[in-house]
DNA sequence: GGTATTTTACTTACTAGTAGGTTAATTGCA
DNA sequence: TGCAATTAACCTACTAGTAAGTAAAATACC
């Protein structure tokens, strides 16, 4: 009752595999997980849907290893934030930087855009889901607790539940900033969320900022 | 060369056309226009799928009733808050609420959940989110206006550039809490929005339980 | 009032197309 | 020659949508 030939799961990924991942994400990030098919996939790359289900036997584990990768990606750019500036409020604004540049090429959030799916989705996808959010706020509990001990952040609540507000604002901001195409929507929003954290710190350049 | 039976559009809503409707946008707030079919609708009610589509005639049309009705009550909640109170922060208080009872019964915000899948549905339903956000934000900078005015409404930024901000943040902050589930969670973001503006405003109804 | 006609609100039965997925054969290369 | 990668060809289930027909209610007409 063997089903598929093995295909080399968890190692090292294939070029081909990456290229169906990246697609994959394209798709999924503008167009939602029910919103693209393996034949749309299979169509940008030029094979066919057969050769797909050879590196991912289920759409179910094609998204399971895309929030895996999401995560794994989003969770080294935390890093590189951490090696690049001890400065808190600098910390944010590289974080809130993540979120634009994903909006500048008209994407969504991957997991921002899975949460709204989040009831259709196979349950080892719901799971993900929660480990992105899940360390999201690990990593920014961290930066708003060392921000508020060092007197470079402000604010009352606990680092922990102003974590998860600022989590959720920039995923709502760049989920309705995108229905509207609109770039500086997100921008002014984050130039808010920011601002909000100390008084009047080195507020972030209003307007056009890529550039 | 006339393809369906003129059904009778725009007039009063038929019971059956409700009933539709009703059932349809429970399906998009969890699943997503593109995560239910004209199927699901006519088991749910069991009536055939024929039956739908003579009330409305292409899921294009459907979605944009949807829309359309939404918004309309939408904006009825609005006025009813200002026939209920003067208040501003209590104003914000109920606008809140609105969100807060959405995901009460499991569901996301209808024109969030279509805000994400916006790359994929047709114009006019692209067309009837920005209205719906549109309306949301006049409302909105109208009470943060009149309430800073008044004193009763503590922030620094534009009323409309605050109205955003805080459309988005309880965007977010329903589509992220409804992957976990977690009713508390986008009260505990709600309660720092309101908080946010106006120094020590009364906490909204339910407990805060920490500390 | 009673008959003819139209309209409303469906049904059954179907279409063409697409979804995810499978199998067996084939290619290409070390 | 052996195996990883890929294809052709297929399957079943489901998608939105259509065609044709029908029972019952509303309307028109005399």
């Amino acid at each position: 009752m063997k089903k598929t030939p093995p295909p080399p799961r968890n190692a090292a990924p294939t070029a081909a595999a990456t290229a169906i991942l990246d697609v994959a994400q394209q798709l999924a990030q503008t167009r939602g997980y029910n919103g693209f098919s393996y034949a749309d996939i299979a169509a940008q790359l030029g094979v066919t849907k057969a050769s797909l289900h050879y590196h991912f036997p289920s759409k179910a584990e094609l998204g399971r290893a895309l929030i895996e990768r999401y995560r794994g990606r989003f969770g080294a750019a935390l890093e590189a934030i951490d090696g690049q500036t001890q400065e808190p409020l600098k910390k944010l604004g590289q974080y809130v930087g993540l979120y634009e540049s994903v909006l500048s090429s008209d994407r969504m959030c991957l997991c921002g855009m899975l949460a709204a799916e989040h009831s259709t989705l196979p349950p080892p996808m719901q799971e993900g889901l929660k480990l992105f959010f899940d360390e999201n706020e690990r990593w920014l509990t961290r930066v708003l607790d060392a921000g508020r001990r060092a007197r470079a952040l402000r604010f009352a609540e606990s680092p922990k539940e102003r974590a998860r507000v600022l989590i959720g604002s920039l995923e709502g901001a760049l989920l309705v900033a995108r229905s509207y195409g609109n770039l500086q929507r997100f921008q002014a929003a984050a130039a808010f969320v920011l601002a909000d954290f100390g008084a009047d710190a080195p507020a972030p350049k209003r307007g056009t900022k890529k550039a």
